[in-house]
DNA sequence: TAAGGATCATTTGCACAGGAATGAGCTGGC
DNA sequence: GCCAGCTCATTCCTGTGCAAATGATCCTTA
């Protein structure tokens, strides 16, 4: 028997089988932090979406919404920072609210370098409802807690910030 | 009073500062889980990007590329669904791992719909430091809490999933 | 007041993320 | 054995997310 074809197969998967062990060492990908929080907020997203689609918003453009409405006036930089969102990002957000005219931007005669965003009508009225909106979808994504696990979960959530 | 213009800008202001309040209702966007998870995640991917330069992997790339380590042999759709990836996600996360040759795909002559991935001798190489490296990684993002804070976390985050 | 450094907004480029549509191929029930 | 319905992979589209570069403007300080 010189060639031993019928153990090869085998062989080779346990050789294979060896190697990954040792490169992964007993890491669990999906048992790390930054996989379950994506997961969580791949959860989160899609109830959010579904839950807001009588406004048409996603997430960011609700919080960008959400904050303009709260302030009444603020600068486009501003309130990125707020809302969590570096320059590059709050511009297409916000051209995106100035196209369905949920925001007005103004210049600024004092600093000609900002553009002063603040809510229309139109904006204020769906701000509302999207506000009962989010309401419903906070309390479906943390359904599967208890209420002290909710405490918990925010609590941690701030350490991390 | 017929032209109380000298009293309507104040009062359009209250009005608007009423209205503020009023759409909002207490809702403090700041302090909702998506917020927080939106932030948190931000805060992971930096770290995970900064303490992953050498390796030159994204959070889904190195996901995507050790699940293919472990498991040896895997499809593509398969892949996505271990990955938390759908079609057109992992699609382009396979192509990059494609063109770096850290991962082969051949023809599965049993199903001629699928392609079959496994892991090159450069991407065992690799995926052994990177895992390395994530090991660090994880331990950063969760530096803030104390290892009870960790464990439940970690046990909520399971339960959001 | 002139210069240097900071800030604001924009653009480009790359990488997720998912919905929708498409074409190829497989499979189960009749 | 055939067809309806499923799965697999791809493409297109819209939308975040961030780094880097740019130009305009502001501000501070010498």
């Amino acid at each position: 028997m010189r060639h031993p074809d019928i153990h090869s197969q085998p062989l080779s998967k346990a050789i294979k089988t060896t190697r990954a062990a040792s490169v992964l060492d007993g890491y669990a990908v999906e048992e790390q932090v930054g996989f379950l929080m994506r997961r969580a907020n791949q959860r989160h997203t899609a109830i959010f979406l579904d839950g807001m689609v009588a406004a048409e918003l996603t997430p960011t453009q609700f919080t960008a919404l959400i904050k303009v409405v709260e302030l009444g006036r603020v600068t486009q930089n501003h309130l990125g920072r707020l809302a969590a969102m570096d320059p590059a990002t709050i511009q297409g957000v916000v051209r995106r609210l100035l196209d369905r005219d949920l925001v007005t931007r103004t210049d600024d005669p004092l600093d000609r370098r900002t553009i002063v965003l603040a809510p229309t009508q139109v904006g204020l009225t769906l701000a509302a409802q999207a506000v009962v909106a989010a309401r419903r979808i906070t309390e479906a994504t943390l359904d599967p807690l208890t209420p002290e696990e909710r405490r918990q979960l925010l609590s941690l959530l701030h350490k991390l910030c």
